[in-house]
DNA sequence: GGATTTTGGTTTATATTGTAAACTAATTTA
DNA sequence: TAAATTAGTTTACAATATAAACCAAAATCC
């Protein structure tokens, strides 16, 4: 029998875990691909992102594209190790 | 970029995803031993229990050994199914 | 043999989450 | 210049997760 590793709370979540999964193979990402890819409606995403945000596990730059807001997404390095984390106490699940 | 499919609910809770971890293995458990290997507390172990339950992924039999009462889990073919699915969503989030 | 603890749970109250809807503000487009 | 689109944020509400309180019976202690 596995032992049921606790699973951060942070990460055990849909939306949170599809954009730290994608941030993780890309490295950044702007918000508007990243409600593309997840199909999220805007307002979820927002909560979400700053959630992520508001723990280190990426990093938020806000700029402008021309004249348009571009909010931009990078994961951190204590992000990535959030997610590997994550994902072996997961394995205990499901494998 | 992995679609990012829909994640059951009801699968994706710590302590519901652990019982039913433990009853696609074994088939059958006693509420004590999912209690045990789950750490969790009686009374959210109770919860979810009956949760899985409503939602036919697993059974519940209340008996008697001796004379304290006895629960008893048994994972349904619904369940096992439904578990399945989940893990194959979920690695398209973690593989 | 009466009080206390333990076992095996259930119920309930609360805190946390997740999410959509409503909103803002600027920018195109018709 | 009015309407629609883009790129978000804020906010209100519903759903979830969880621990604390509770209950009844059985076992243990003094």
């Amino acid at each position: 029998m596995p032992d049921f590793k606790h699973l951060d709370p942070l990460l055990h979540s849909q939306l949170r875990l599809a954009v730290m999964s994608i941030l993780v193979s890309v490295q950044s990402a702007e918000f508007v691909y990243l409600k593309e890819q997840t199909n999220a409606t805007a307002g979820n995403l927002s909560v979400q992102i700053e959630k992520l945000s508001a723990a280190g596990y990426i990093q938020v730059e806000k700029s402008f594209k021309g004249k348009r807001p571009l909010t931009t997404c990078f994961i951190t390095k204590q992000g990535i190790k959030a997610f590997e984390d994550y994902v072996k106490a997961l394995r205990g699940y499901i494998d």
